[in-house]
DNA sequence: TTATTTCTGTATCACTCACTACAAAATCCT
DNA sequence: AGGATTTTGTAGTGAGTGATACAGAAATAA
């Protein structure tokens, strides 16, 4: 008759309850370390941006190393590039990276954290942990896409999944240097074409 | 009838005589920088390779930005890429750049510190002074290429300029990333074919 | 109510960071 | 030789790091 078991989330635990929203926590930690990185981003900075203590942080995050990690894998789910519509079968392999460059041109500029969160990350941190995260995260990407461009055209798959992570990694760098979108889609084009141009005279 | 005056470099100076080579040194932090990055090399890390105490280490190179500014400039006078012969006047635009890119693959695979000192350490550093330091280089050389650029080609030197910098990018994080040489030179040729591309159907 | 559990705030912890005070040592100038 | 000057090694500075001990507060369970 009633409802009562069907809301498995807050399942009503014991003890005193959080003062605060673990969610909007992690969204507001994300998009701290993706705009000022790891390093940049103390416990103590943190802290204070989400208004907690820093026994609730740990309680609810573990570590700065593993709430990172979260962050990491949430930028991925919400802001990650959509590779399938991108890469969808059927698609000629050199039409489908100009769309999946341009997707990257319009995902990095955006907001005042730009760049790819993970490419960034993925060197240059002091953190050497840190940075292991970063690149487990960007070689499953990279993973991933190899796997697309396979179905596609599995004879190119080395060389257009290299060519694109170091087109991802050039965009997301430029997009840091403070290039709008409207360049940005440029550069993304130019650079979809060498793929092109390259395929073409190969075959 | 002696040369006494003819050394200038070595002055003889008063007081106690300097224990170690200070060009060597900053040879060594140079490449220290390069391979580890501005936040990831302590103060405790430089003055155990080099093998000085603090005191000395401050009274010759001033405190450890001030050694990251001369290791950077360093780097570009003794590793930069030969921009001149690359864009030499005469030069068609889009073979100017493939050059370019090819220097750029040769140089940033080579060594146990790959990718550009400059390029790599322009972002992603936790002190901010650094960053900024990095960035000036960064923006002189970006200067500089536009510049070449502008004597070969006037009217596609804006966007030529920006792609070889977002070519540069990509190829310095792929270099980072372990791509070997063979490779890095591949993707140069691309990425290159994409300017050429561009250039031609513009025309 | 009473016990149990969990979270919260205060006040730290040990550690590393870039950097320096101080006095002895080593050179040049007179 | 003797004074002036610069570097050297020892030892330590204050500030900031990630992470915690502890006790009180706020909830559920009995």
């Amino acid at each position: 008759m009633s409802d009562t078991e069907i809301n498995t989330q807050t399942t009503a635990r014991r003890g005193r309850p959080r003062a605060f929203d673990r969610e909007v926590a992690l969204a507001k930690a994300q998009a701290l370390f993706h705009a000022r990185g790891y390093d940049a981003l103390s416990v103590a900075d943190l802290t204070h941006a989400l208004g907690i203590n820093p026994p609730s942080f740990y309680a609810a995050f573990g570590s700065k190393l593993e709430l990172y990690d979260e962050a990491l894998r949430r930028y991925e789910k919400t802001e990650g590039l959509d590779v399938d519509t991108a890469l969808a079968p059927g698609t000629p392999l050199s039409e489908g990276v100009a769309r999946l460059l341009r997707y990257a041109a319009d995902a990095y500029a955006s907001g005042e954290a730009c760049g790819c969160m993970v490419i960034e990350a993925a060197r240059g941190t002091a953190d050497a942990a840190a940075g292991e995260k970063a690149r487990e995260r960007m070689e499953a990407s990279r993973s991933y896409i190899h796997q697309r461009i396979s179905s596609l055209d599995a004879g190119h798959a080395d060389l257009a999944s290299d060519y694109v992570m170091m087109s991802l990694a050039g965009l997301s760098a430029s997009a840091r240097n403070g290039m709008p979108t409207a360049r940005l889609r440029i550069m993304a084009a130019i650079a979809a074409d060498g793929l092109k141009s390259q395929l073409e005279h190969a075959a």
